[in-house]
Order: C-alpha cells, then sequence, then structure tokens
DNA sequence: TCGGCATATGTTATTATGTAACTGTCTGTC
DNA sequence: GACAGACAGTTACATAATAACATATGCCGA
C-alpha cells in the first residue's frame, strides 16, 4: 500500500477529483484549501492540525490556528478528508466521489492510515444497530495495529 | 435502558465489580479512585476530565488535571472505564470483569453510551482486518446516532 | 518498630487541540 | 460602483493532556 509508489500520482489524483467534485457542487476550492489538502497528502498518513499549521508558517505567512481548522471543516463537509479520532489527524479520503462511510486501518508502526471498505462489515455495523433499534448518523471505525507491510506477512494465495 | 432505573444499583454495582476486581489483583482501589469511579458512573453519559475536575474542586480540594487523569488510567488500564474518542469523555464499563473489546452506540440526544457486544460485528471486524492481513491490537468503535428512546421506535416482537 | 522502597498524590508549568467573536477582504451580481 | 455573502486574518480564549519534580502514604522486611 505505502510502499514505493508514485506518490506524485496520488496527490494529483486526489486534487483533480477535489477540483472536480467542488465544481460541480458550486463549493469554492480555493487556494488555501488546495495547500491544505496537499499537505494533507503528503503522504497516507494522518497529519495533525498544528503540523499543518507550523508548515503553512513556514511557507511565509503567519498563519492562526481557525485558518487550518475552517480548511479541514470545509474539505470534511466535502468528504475530502476524514477526521482519525483516535489520533486527532487528519487524512485524505480515497474515494471522495461518493459518500460513504469510513473505516479505518491505522499501522502503529508505519503509521500508514488505510482506509477500508468492507460490504460485510458495513453490513455488521448495521446489523449491530438495528438489533438495538438504534438509528446511526456516523461511525468511527479505526483499527489500530500492524499491517501486513509491516509484520512482513502476506495474504496466502 | 438509561429510562427510569435505580441509577444508585448501577453505581453501587460498579463500585463493587471494582473493589473486587482490584483485591483479585492486587491493584490499589484507593479513595480518590473510587470517587473518580462514583463521578464517572453518575449516570449512563460519557464524562469529560474537566468536569470531574470542577467536581473534585467543589468538594473542597484544590484538584489539578493529573490527579484526574492518573485516576482514569488506572481505571482504564484495569478496564474499569472506557474513553470515547469521538467526544474526549470516559464512561463506566459495564462488565469489567472480562476484558473485552468494546464497541459503543452514542446517543446524540440523550447522550446515553450504550456499551455494545455483538459477536457478529466482532466476526465482522475481525474478518475485515484479516482480509488486508492486518493484526489489530485495539480497536475504537462508536455509533453516532439517535437510540430507540429518543426516536420512540420499539424492536418489533 | 523502624527504615526504606514502591506506589500514589500534590504542585507547577507547559504543550496540544480546538473555538468564539470580531475584522477585513475578496468575489460575483445587480 | 454598491452591495451581499463567503472567505480569510486576528485576537483571545477554552478545553484536553502531559512533563517533571515534590510530598505523602502504605507496605514489607530487618
Amino acid at each position: 500500500m505505502t510502499h514505493s509508489h508514485d506518490h506524485g500520482a496520488c496527490i494529483e489524483d486526489a486534487i483533480a477529483k477535489a477540483e472536480k467534485i467542488c465544481m460541480e457542487r458550486g463549493s469554492r476550492f480555493t487556494k488555501l484549501r488546495r495547500q491544505i489538502l496537499e499537505m494533507v497528502w503528503q503522504g497516507h498518513t494522518a497529519v495533525k492540525a498544528y503540523d499543518l499549521l507550523d508548515q503553512l508558517a513556514k511557507q511565509g505567512g503567519s498563519a492562526k490556528p481557525p485558518t487550518v481548522y475552517r480548511a479541514l471543516d470545509f474539505l470534511m463537509e466535502e468528504g475530502l478528508v476524514h477526521k482519525i479520532e483516535s489520533l486527532n489527524a487528519y487524512v485524505g479520503c480515497i474515494h471522495p466521489e461518493d459518500t460513504h462511510i469510513s473505516q479505518f486501518l491505522i499501522c502503529d508502526k508505519c503509521e500508514t492510515v488505510q482506509e477500508m471498505s468492507s460490504p460485510a462489515l458495513d453490513q455488521a455495523v448495521l446489523g449491530a444497530a438495528d438489533n438495538a433499534n438504534f438509528a446511526i448518523d456516523r461511525q468511527t471505525l479505526e483499527l489500530h495495529g500492524v499491517c501486513s507491510n509491516c509484520s512482513g506477512s502476506k495474504k496466502a494465495a
């Protein structure tokens, strides 16, 4: 997943999708928002708000927290970024074009955050909530552990 | 769940279990820790660390953050309390006697936090991780929405 | 019973995370 | 160009959590 790949392509792809989505919805993908989104996408790890702040500061400006948080709020509303609650950090969404439930595999060694989409898991979550007659609005599902890269294990063919 | 019930019994039960568990393990269930645990159990909602701090302060002392956080750390280590990551708040565990994975239904109306235990969901989580060849250490599974009490809906018989 | 160790708590200070409220600025529309 | 609405800057603060050191407390063996 995270190992050797052309990450530049990931970033470009993310930005292109964001542009398209905002265009379609009539939301404004401003310079600042693009900048923040690019920073969030600097890798496949979750990025902290204050790290974004520092990076902005280094680029010359005198950025303050609200600047970053507002941009992040916008990006989250548009589904371009997710917040990882257990890390207080933010990660780029890999398929922002369709609204979806987000479930994450978070490697505590390499810090890679992998967004999952498991229909079976979705179903199980819905089923469990339904059993309790609970109407889900949003969910936080974050699995911490060690990814296949770091453990060196391979999926049996 | 949370509606009319003898909550005093819940608290007593929680404290009794905590006492027993700490006794068995040789951990010290001090006055402060008991006090914090009682406060966490003041209802079936998640409680914020700084609210605990305020309550301690009102009881006369001059409590500072580390006092509360250390007690919470202890209680979490012993499995007597869980942290709700999406709320930065803490809730009493309903069955601390056996170590278990924690999954929560969090009502955004009445704020009740209900701890779930769904084997099917457990299985689905394990299955999804296994598919990605991911070794889970710990998980955060928090479902936000509206509980059956607040929606007025009832489970079909 | 006393000394001493380990654990628990108190205290001071600081760092990390996030928001409120007000001000200025830009952009598109009429 | 005047205006409304959205965006960004700025100041101040609120909330969440930890580091580091000081003090107290309980426990155990000599």
